[in-house]
DNA sequence: ACCTGAACACCGTTCAAGT
DNA sequence: ACCTGAACACCGTTCAAGT
């Protein structure tokens, strides 16, 4: 997982590169103080650019959130892979679902961002998170043969659940520690009990036939 | 739990009285197909009202949800109830909350709406739960008593994670029974047993100490 | 090749005029 | 008392003109 630097692909023009930098540094700026819904307009303007210029190198709202995500994703990615060689697998796991919550939770709308470019998979977010993804997915796995995690759950499952919690903190203010709770209520369904499955059938299925 | 009709507090003039019904028939088609985002422009249109006196009648698009969604909270509210009176208290809890997940996924943006009023104490749809909150408590806090539930957890962080799941739900359109999955997991996480809150605390704790 | 910003489109919200 | 819809504000997006 080699950090890619936050630049386009191809070679720019001198003013054309300053500008794209300039846009980049005032996107970071607007979104950790706006969250991922800041104005583009705004960012245009605080860039002393015009919103065309925007546009020419973030054609959509997406492409600008991939550019300042990169890092992110890439340092997540990087993290999983260094897990893999932590003596408790059950424990690397969590510990890296952990980071992963409290890095969606950094900025407003990040989780919706997220799930959003996990269901559109044209989506540069899509691409961009796929490595981040992958070396998640390798820390489940081993998690999982090494009897940490119960054999009938999801990789995928578990990602979107942990989004869906930083989502739940995002929303609600003022109550500290909320995703630590939900992570540990997550977890511990993740653990490898008979009973668990059991009582789950039983509880899911019984209550249906009541009224 | 008496159902409340769909009309506001005080009596109305003939046309007003008309309006408001219009108004509140087309909302229902307009979330129902747009989501809780749909256009009150639209919904005036379609009504054959003026976008005035939408906003006469529904001051906030909160408000407007709220009738919307008024007999809907009603009924959850009365089921809690209903389920109160069931054997097992932690399959009445599990039915509940898989009833509400299901509700809560019927309209786009619905979970959205919910987390937003569950934050902001002065909306309509805030005080319009209450009652369905207050009865999912009160079958939650049987669950507990029961010992279904384990002593540490908390009914809010319940509901929270619950919503949070219909959210997750509603954003990824292809993969199926994923909330029935998702619910799963964190029943099995509320079940009481020793070995959870050990292994919670060495999972969330221990490996924080390594990088 | 790239930048600019006026112009367009769209939507939410208010309020003066009308019945 | 209530309704209407023009007017205002705001923002995202495009594109013709400019360098």
């Amino acid at each position: 997982m080699t950090s890619r630097p936050a630049m386009p692909t191809r070679p720019l023009r001198a003013d054309a590169r300053r500008n794209y930098l300039r846009l980049l540094v005032e996107a970071r700026a607007a979104v950790s103080e706006h969250g991922t819904q800041a104005s583009l307009e705004d960012i245009a303007r605080r860039a002393d650019v015009g919103i065309g210029t925007l546009y020419r190198h973030f054609p959509t709202r997406q492409a600008l959130l991939e550019a300042v995500l990169r890092d992110r994703f890439d340092t997540l990615g990087a993290r999983a892979e260094e897990l893999l060689s932590h003596p408790s697998p059950g424990q690397a796991l969590a510990a890296w679902l952990r980071t992963f919550i409290v890095g969606a939770t950094t900025y407003t709308g990040l989780a919706a961002s997220l799930a959003a470019a996990l269901h559109d998979e044209q989506s540069e977010l899509h691409a961009s998170c796929h490595g981040m993804r992958a070396a998640g997915q390798a820390l489940f796995d081993r998690a999982q043969r090494s009897g940490a995690i119960r054999p009938d759950a999801d990789a995928t499952d578990v990602f979107i659940l942990a989004n869906a919690i930083a989502w739940a903190a995002e929303q609600v203010h003022d109550r500290t520690g909320l995703d630590d709770r939900l992570l540990s209520l997550a977890l511990d369904g993740l653990h490898p009990q008979t009973v668990h499955t059991g009582a789950r059938q039983s509880r899911l299925r019984g209550p249906d036939q009541i009224s």
